[in-house]
DNA sequence: TGTACATCAGTGAACGCGCGTTCACTGATGTAC
DNA sequence: TGTACATCAGTGAACGCGCGTTCACTGATGTAC
């Protein structure tokens, strides 16, 4: 593997770049990146067959013919590689998510919110387990880092940034209870008015947390099976909840 | 244990059922009825500690001091036992949710669904890894057996009650966009319809759907995690939440 | 440019562990007469 | 009523398995001069 690859200094002396030559990384950053993402998405097919409490190091070595013990080359342990699944899904649906936000029109903050809304559970119905993994039940005995937390607010982010277009943008016609309830909510919202600076009023940033509720409520009852025989068309059911949803999010 | 018993026969012949001889169905059945319930409330202890997947049944019976070959007296399998206890969460999150309804006034229909959704919340703050068990992602490599259909629906069921009592009960003023969403909601809410037989409009019955995903929506985000460096009071939120919910569930 | 040395990927054996489940058994409890 | 037999709870050893992780090692690739 490798075998005919030239180095990055002798690239640099000649010049040149040839595609056929890697790049600066080098040879060997490339190819341990390589094998960093076959490990990775071996191990997530794995998750997709028995879920992440049966995500085995050993298994993953198997599937790819090498000796378990190589697998510690690029993870230096199970809850390692645990952790870059989980960054890896959130970074997915994220990117998933901003994409869709970004496709629709500034102003259409109504299909915005759909959009997002929509990508959500399509995301979730193509990468259960990964969705599983990092909306479902926390993996017991595993503690996630902080580095999680960066791609996880990605979404929330996406959604609260349609809440800001839609306020800072338009005129704002109160949300009815918005008056009476403001001051209530003061406390317990103050970590999230805080980031986003008053540029929402506080009940309208609480409608904001319960669609994200709603929407990852719907999205698990349905994908953790508990739709079964009440909700015949799961489909069809969420585009009818998330278009009131995004009425009443979002208009007065 | 239990060696100074007297058979229920013996029981039956002295015409007597002092307290401190066991009732009819026999000691040793009450006995293995209490072991049960034992190996239950251990194998519980053990779920909060670490989870679903890390259920054992060999540090069940290190903890009763049993072999480990003597939990198959009294659970076929490992699943089997699991099966128990999600049964058991189910009815249990039933009976607080049940119950909780039933206390409140039958007309006062924003009371009872603010009762059934903040018992929800309680319960599961109360039995963490037991609404995760339940409502979390599904044990991996585990199928539900049908016998759980029933306890799981206690809670929805609880729900909807209260939509048919509100639209049986007292006049119904229509709710905003019924009219046009019936004929979308036909198919898809088929089954539930069914199960409802035509007592509540369809709108209403898509209202308490969501009503349904955005109570566990709030609770799961919180009880996994995603509300921390977010929600600074969830508890404060959740009241204001439901409250709002209510409102917009069960009127005009 | 070629050579000497350092870095790194991958190996295979081993450690120590816990698991679910089966089985032949002992002894206590319940039942029929 | 007491006795003979059947039922059942619980034991302890064993089977076969997979796991995460460590370690000393080999050989290939990259680097400095």
């Amino acid at each position: 593997m490798g075998s005919a690859l030239v180095s990055p200094r002798r690239m640099r002396q000649y010049g040149v770049m040839p595609e056929t030559i890697p790049k600066a990384p080098g040879a060997r950053a490339r190819v341990r990146a390589e094998l960093t993402a076959e490990i990775k998405s071996c191990a997530r097919r794995q998750l997709a067959a028995d879920g992440a409490a049966a995500l085995s190091l050993r298994a993953i070595a198997r599937e790819m013919n090498m000796a378990s013990s190589a697998i510690y080359r690029y993870f230096a342990s199970r809850d390692d590689l645990l952790t870059a699944l989980i960054v890896d899904a959130y970074e997915s649906i994220g990117s998933a998510v901003e994409e869709a936000d970004a496709a629709m029109r500034r102003d259409d903050y109504g299909g915005r919110f759909i959009a997002i809304a929509a990508t959500i559970r399509g995301w979730a119905h193509t990468n259960p387990n990964e969705y599983a993994l990092i909306y479902g039940s926390p993996v017991p005995g595993y503690a996630a880092p902080d580095d999680t937390i960066d791609p996880e607010v990605r979404v929330p982010t996406t959604l609260i940034a349609v809440l800001v277009d839609r306020c800072e943008n338009q005129e704002l016609v109160p949300l009815s209870s918005s008056s009476d309830g403001d001051a209530a909510l003061a406390a317990p919202l103050a970590e999230l008015a805080n980031f986003v600076e008053g540029r929402v009023p506080l009940s309208v940033l609480a409608r904001g947390v319960r669609s994200w509720g709603e929407i990852f409520g719907l999205v698990n009852l349905e994908l953790f099976g508990h739709f079964n025989n009440a909700i015949t068309d799961p489909a069809a059911f969420y585009t009818y909840a998330i278009a009131e949803l995004a009425d009443r999010t979002l208009t007065s």
